[in-house]
Order: structure tokens, then C-alpha cells, then sequence
DNA sequence: CGTTGACTTGATAAAGCTCAAATTTGGTGG
DNA sequence: CCACCAAATTTGAGCTTTATCAAGTCAACG
């Protein structure tokens, strides 16, 4: 499915939240052709060491950033829904670090790196804009690395939660603190670096402590102030401080 | 001490690494103002909350960013060296998500930000260069989060003596293998997300296994090789692959 | 209604933490 | 140069957290 894209504003609402954008801009990236495509659950939609020719915009769904070591092990490096271009750094950087696979089923919107590079030729704010969102991105990477190096299990758990919560609320504009997650307690083990049976006794844990439900995916915040006070979620990095 | 620049081509160096600039846009660097200072071991340059004005260029010795935690533990998010400007983000964030501080005496050029946003906005090389030089950072910062991730202590403490000798090969075009630690056996734990003891009965596991000598600071890489493999470093998140 | 993947629980082992007490090292003043 | 001090390193013992292996149960879906 080629398309003039009417997709592009969730980016472009993604873009405000860090810089400005004129009125040419926001008309260029409207503007963009993408290549809109629907793709089951665990695929790898980019691939460690290829050399892609276009970016991915996450237009439903939720997809994550992961490496492969050696011993086989995964780890995530982050987690990504509606608005996202998680391989921007394609534009600069071949082959890529990381390899981006889907944990639900998606849809997404290939831009290409011509058409994208035209962009950041032409138009000085929208480079400043990728640049902004390349440091949004790098400061959700530091408080994944505080969240995995100092804390315990449990509250690394309780802060992936909190995330992901702020994450979907920003898409869809909910209050509600019951959703369902996109992801299984495998994948937080490998987000987290532990156990998938850690995860499961640490999930038992919440629940003990009346912080949570969980049943079937669907996971009820019982008490949001409690459970972010407990991990120190602060969503600030989801946001960015910018001037 | 207020000087016309003869440092920045320290910069220049570690800019040409990601991307490429014009004479013009070299003379524009060389010609920045710094306020240039030595400072001492353990003073933060940079302090979290604070909103700075200036960046800091490192023209000797080391820095780390960092993080407290509300129990009081410190999180090392990444080491520094010559060449570096680790608060560049300054330019676009405020206040920044993480504090900095000297790992040993420094000397520092502090360029202010609006010189530089004076560069950006004149050069585009200049501006591309910047945003390329965040992203290689942010590839980093993936490598650091594998490392704590999902690697034990002893893997990951060699990976990060990897890290840094390659650091320090860099700026001083160095193939000996013998170098002095810039930082702590307190500062190792707290980059790693480890105690301070382990860390040491980690270090007697790489002395006993033959891959290093350490005493007074000065570590002896015994094989290179064989140390490499053990942690699997890929030296290239240290330049990137840029296009 | 059977199969598959996800989740749950138990038992045991390993990795890493904490506390506490040496010992070594690097610097500083006399 | 020596004595001394503070900080860093080293070692031991016991404890906590998390991993691993194994054997379940549950739930969705064709």
C-alpha cells in the first residue's frame, strides 16, 4: 500500500512534544509517501547488520529494540508505540546496533531515508526536530539503565509497568489505569535482565502488596501514587525537558 | 582564563570521527571563545537540575555522567575522556536528566551555548555533525545497558577495562596494552550496578584467570584477545558506522 | 478438545550483597 | 626522609536475591 500519507500527524504530534515546527514543515512531512504495512506479532521488521534504505513509523502496536548476545540471550533496549520512529538513527548510521522487532501485531508506515534526507536538507527545524527526538530517545535509553543497574527486580518491574502505562496513556488519551499489555513476562525478563521466573515471583509481589492485578495480560494499577512512589517512577524522560 | 580557542581541534578530531565538515565550518570551530579551567577530582562540572549555559570540552583526564538514586546509590551512565562534550544535550535540554563529575583532575573548556547555537544555526555540517555525534553517544549507551544487562560481574567489568583502554588508545595513539585506571574500584560497582566488594573478588577472578595484572591502579591488559573474547567487546559502538 | 505457548510453583544452586575487620597505598606535614 | 592519615583495596563469613531445572496449570484458538 503506497500512500500520501494521512498517517504522518501521530509523528508530527510526536515531534512537537520536543521542538517546534513551522508551518512548511509540518506541510513538507504531511507530504511524506509511505509504504503502510500490516505485520504479525514477533517479526523483525529491522534487522542487526542490514542496511536499511527506510525508516519505520509506528502507526499501531508496539514494537521493541533488542540485541542478541552471544549466548543467545536477548536484551531489550527499549519499547516503542504509536508516533515512534525507532530507527531514525538509520538516516546517519548503516548497519545499525539493534535489531527492532514487533510484540504485538502492527502496523507501520516505511518512510524512506531519500525522502527523509530531503527533509533535513530543506528544512532546518526538522533537522533540529530529529536531533531533539534522537536526545529524547537517548535519555528514555538512561533512565532504562538506572532502572536495570540499581534497582531490585521488583522495582524494575514496577517501573517498566509505570512506562508503559504513561506510554499508552499519551496515544490514547486515557485516565483509566487498566490496560492490557503488550508484552509477555518473557519479554520483560529480557528487558529487565532476569528471569522469566523472577518476573513471575516479582509479579506475585506487586500483587501482594496491593499495587497491582494481573490477569491475562489485563493489568489494573490499583494505586498509581503508590506504585510510582515505590519504584520512583518519575515520567519526565517520557517528555523531555526542552528549552 | 578566557582564550581564543587552540583546543577545539580535540573536538574537531572526535567530530570528524562521525561526520564530515568544511573549512569553513573548521575555522568556525576553531574560532570559538573557551573559558578554559583546571579542575579538581570529585567536583561535579555539571549538576543535575541546574540549567547550565555552557558546555564543557574535556581536554584532560576524566569524567563520568551519573545519577543518584533516592536510596543514595550512584549510577554511572557513561565515562569520558579527551575530545568529549558530554553535556551537549545542554543545548536543547534543560535541566539535563544526569549529573557529571570529575574522575580525576580535568581540564576543561567551557563553551557557551550560545556560541554554539551560533554554529548550528549557520552551519549545517556543523548542526549534522552534532546530532551525529549524540547519536553515536546514544549507541554507547546501548552497549553499557547490554553489558549490565545480561552479562555477569566478571564479563562485565572486563568490558569495561576494554572500554576505557580503547578510550585511551584513542586519544593517545597507544598500542601498549599497560595503562593507568582512571577510576576507583567504588566508581567500577557503580557503573556496573555491583558492590564495591564484588568488584574486587571479580577483579581477583580476571588476575586468576590470567587476563590481567592490577595493582596501584595500573592494569596490565595480559591478552588482549583472550579478553576480548571473553566479555565479546566489538570495539565499533566506540566510532560507529557511520555513513 | 487438543495443542501450543504462556504462566505458575517448588526445590536447589549460584551469584552477588552486607557487615566487619584487616591491609595497602598515596599523599601531607614535619 | 619519615610518620601519619585518609582513602582505597582486600579478605572472611553469613545472608539475600536471583538463576536454573523441572514439573505442573491455564488459556486461547483452530
Amino acid at each position: 500500500m503506497l500512500e500520501k500519507n494521512e498517517n504522518s500527524h501521530i509523528f508530527i504530534k510526536k515531534l512537537k512534544i520536543v521542538s517546534s515546527l513551522s508551518d512548511s514543515e509540518i506541510k513538507a512531512i504531511n507530504s511524506l509517501q509511505t509504504f503502510v504495512k500490516k505485520i504479525d506479532k514477533d517479526i523483525d521488521i529491522v534487522s542487526f547488520k542490514e542496511n536499511p534504505s527506510s525508516c519505520c513509523l509506528i502507526l499501531d502496536g508496539w514494537v521493541g529494540r533488542y540485541r542478541i548476545l552471544v549466548d543467545g540471550k536477548r536484551q531489550f533496549l527499549s519499547f516503542h508505540t504509536v508516533g515512534d520512529i525507532p530507527d531514525l538513527h538509520g538516516l546517519h548510521v548503516s548497519p545499525l546496533d539493534y535489531s527492532i522487532c514487533t510484540l504485538t501485531p502492527v502496523i507501520v508506515a516505511f518512510i524512506s531515508h531519500d525522502q527523509l534526507r530531503e527533509l533535513i536538507n530543506n528544512f532546518k527545524g526538522i533537522s533540529t526536530a530529529f536531533w531533539r527526538y534522537t536526545i529524547a530517545d537517548s535519555a528514555a535509553l538512561r533512565a532504562w539503565m538506572v532502572n536495570m543497574g540499581h534497582r531490585t527486580a521488583c522495582k524494575a518491574l514496577a517501573h517498566l509497568f509505570c512506562e508503559i502505562f504513561i506510554k499508552i496513556a499519551i496515544v490514547e488519551h486515557k485516565e483509566d489505569k487498566n490496560f492490557r499489555l503488550p508484552i509477555t513476562q518473557i519479554e520483560m525478563a529480557d528487558a529487565l535482565g532476569i528471569s522469566p521466573v523472577h518476573v513471575n515471583r516479582v509479579i506475585n509481589e506487586l500483587r501482594e502488596n496491593d499495587l497491582i492485578t494481573l490477569k491475562s495480560r489485563f493489568i489494573k494499577i490499583k494505586n498509581w501514587e503508590k506504585l510510582a512512589n515505590f519504584c520512583n517512577f518519575d515520567p519526565s524522560y517520557l517528555h523531555g525537558n526542552f528549552i
